[in-house]
DNA sequence: TTGTAGGCGTTATCAA
DNA sequence: TTGATAACGCCTACAA
C-alpha cells in the first residue's frame, strides 16, 4: 500500500517504504502478479510469416496498440505449416497469454481443419482472426474489403479502356485470393467482358517460377493486369518489361500491399493499400476489450471491415478512359 | 508424478490419473511453472522497426531456433526511441522474461546512453546485442564483418576499373553505417584514389527525400555507388535511371541487406547479404546457452562475426575489370 | 494505521 | 508408493 501511495498509510511510513525499495532496487516480479490476477498482460499473436511486409506491418500495428494499454505481444510464425500452428497455439494457451490474434497458415486453409482454434474458444481464450480468416469459426474478426476492392479496381481498369484484364493470384484456398478473383470476375461480367481463363495465372503461394511469368505476358495479348500482392506485382513488372513492353502504356498493372516494393518499383506501382497497421491496432482493440470484458458480457461477436484504398501510380495511367 | 510417467508410482495409478486428466482438460499452468523454477521460457527481444526486412529477417531467425528449444519470443518495437527502448526493458525485465536479444535505437546510439542495459546486466539478465552495437556494454554480441566487407565491396569496383565511388549512407552515429564507411574510406586509400567528401551522401535514417538522390547523381561524373541498405539502393537506381544513365553501364550499384528489394528490382541489384536469419539463431543460441548455463560458469563473453557475403547481380557488372 | 494469514498452481521434500 | 506441506512472490481481506 505504501508503495501505491494508498492514502491509509501516513505520509511518513510511505515514503521510508518508498525509500527503502528504492535502495534495495525492488521491483514487484510480473509472473507472481500474474498467477495471482490470472492474466499476464500478455497477447499471443501466430502469422503465417513475419518477413512478408503486410504481416509485419500488422505486427506493429497490434505492438503499438497493445503497449498503449499495458499488454506485450508475443510473437509465434507458423511458417505456413498447419503443425507448427496447432503447437503454437497449444503452448501459449496454457497461460501464457491473455488471447490470441491470428492469421491461418496455408495449410490450415488447404486442409480446412480448425480444432484448434474452437478448442482455443471453448476454453474462454478471447481470439481474435484477421486477412486470413474461416468462417467456421466464430469470433472476431478483422478483414478488408476484399472482394469489393478486387472489383472497384478492375472497374478502375475497365473505364481506362482496357479489356483484356489478366489476373495473377495464388491457389483459391487462401480465402483472401479467393475474395479478391470473386471482384475480378464481377466486374467483368458487370460490364459484359468475356471471361477467359487464360487470362488468370495461378500460382502455389511463395513459389518463385519468373518463367511462367515471362511465358504469361509473352503469349497472349494483355492490356492490364490485377496481382493478388505486391510480389507478383513486380514479377509481373519485370516480365512485362523483359518482353519489350511498356508500362502502363502496353499493360497496366496493379498490385495489392501497398509496401515499399510498390512504392520503390520502376514504374512505381500503383497498389490495393490494405492499411496492415490499423487492422493490427483494430485487431489488439477487439482483443483487449474481449479480454478486459466481465465475463458474462462476452457473447457478441463483431468482422470489422477495413476499408482497402487504391493508391494510384505510374504503373496505371492516371486519365480515365 | 503419476501425469509424469514417474516410475515410483504404479501403472495402475498412473493410467487412473492420467485418464482422470485427459477427462477433465487439464494442463499444466504455464505462469505458475514459471513462478515456481524462477524461469519463463521467454525471450525479450528489442528492435528498433519490425518492418524493415533485415530486423523481420532476424526474428525469424530467433524464432525459429528459440522454439526449438522451447523458447518463446516476445517481441517489442523501440521504433527507434530511446525512451520506448527503455520503457520496454524495464516492462520486461520485471520477470517477464528469462533474457533479451536487442539491436540499438538511434536514438540510443547519438545518445550513447546504455544504463538501462547495464543494469539489466548487473542484475544478472543475460543479454545479447545484435547488429547495433556498443562497446560500452559487456556482454555477448552478433554482429557482420560491416568495415570488411564495405572494403572488398569497394575494392571489387575498383577491380572492374571503377574510380568515382559515391557512398550512400545514414548519419555517423549509427555504428554500422560508420564501420562501412570506415570500410569504403580504407579501400579507397589502400588503392590510392581521392577521397572526395563530394561523393558521400548522407541521409538521415528512414527520411524519404528523393531529390537529394537525383540532385546528387545529376551534378558529379559518378560511376559506381555503394549504399548501405536496400532502401537507398533502390533510391539511387530510381535517381539514376531518371537522370538518364544506366546501370550498370554508367554507374555500378551495390547495396546492403540482401532482400527482396534487391532480388526484385530492375536490374537486379547487388547485394551484401547480412545473413539476418543466422545472425537471429546465432544470438538466440548464445542467448539460450547463458540463460541455462550454471550462475557460476557466466563470465565469458563472445562476440560473434557472421561471415557477410556480395551477392553480385546485373547492378554490377560480373566481368573484373 | 499497521501486521498477519491465505491463496493463486506448481513442484520438491519429507513423512507415512 | 503415496499423501501432506512448504515455498515461489504477490495481493487482499481482516484482525489488531
Amino acid at each position: 500500500k505504501a508503495l501505491k501511495n494508498s492514502i491509509e498509510i501516513s505520509q511518513d511510513t510511505r515514503e521510508k517504504v518508498q525509500a527503502f525499495a528504492k535502495l534495495y532496487n525492488y521491483k514487484p516480479n510480473n509472473i507472481a502478479i500474474s498467477l495471482k490476477n490470472r492474466r499476464t498482460k500478455n497477447i499471443g499473436v501466430i502469422i503465417p510469416d513475419i518477413v512478408h511486409h503486410f504481416f509485419s506491418t500488422v505486427i506493429k500495428g497490434i505492438e503499438k496498440y497493445a503497449n498503449q494499454r499495458g499488454y506485450n505481444v508475443l510473437v509465434c510464425v507458423s511458417d505456413e505449416s498447419f503443425q507448427k500452428e496447432v503447437i503454437n497455439m497449444e503452448l501459449l494457451a496454457n497461460g501464457s497469454i491473455d488471447g490470441f490474434i491470428m492469421a491461418l497458415s496455408a495449410e490450415t486453409q488447404e486442409k480446412n481443419d480448425f480444432k484448434h482454434l474452437q478448442e482455443v474458444v471453448e476454453q474462454g481464450i478471447p481470439l481474435v482472426l484477421f486477412d486470413r480468416i474461416t468462417d467456421e469459426v466464430i469470433c472476431d474478426k478483422v478483414i478488408i474489403n476484399d472482394t469489393d476492392i478486387a472489383r472497384k479496381v478492375t472497374e478502375r481498369l475497365i473505364e481506362q479502356g482496357k479489356r483484356r484484364i489478366a489476373l495473377v493470384t495464388t491457389e483459391d484456398y487462401l480465402n483472401v485470393s479467393a475474395k479478391r478473383k470473386e471482384g475480378y470476375l464481377a466486374a467483368l461480367r458487370k460490364h459484359d467482358i468475356e471471361i477467359n481463363d487464360s487470362l488468370i495465372l495461378q500460382i502455389p503461394y511463395d513459389q518463385d517460377v519468373p518463367e511462367r511469368f515471362l511465358e504469361f505476358f509473352k503469349n497472349q495479348a494483355i492490356d492490364a493486369v490485377v496481382c493478388v500482392n505486391e510480389i507478383f506485382g513486380l514479377q509481373s513488372m519485370r516480365a512485362i518489361q523483359e518482353s519489350g513492353l511498356s508500362i502502363p502504356e502496353d499493360i497496366a498493372v496493379i498490385g495489392f500491399t501497398d509496401g515499399i516494393l510498390s512504392k520503390l518499383a520502376s514504374p512505381r506501382m500503383s497498389s490495393v493499400a490494405q492499411h496492415g497497421d490499423l487492422m493490427g491496432e483494430k485487431a489488439a482493440a477487439l482483443l483487449i476489450d474481449k479480454i478486459e470484458a466481465p465475463p458474462d458480457k462476452n457473447l457478441m461477436y463483431t468482422t470489422e471491415v477495413v476499408e482497402a484504398t487504391l493508391i494510384e501510380r505510374e504503373s496505371t495511367s492516371k486519365d480515365k478512359g
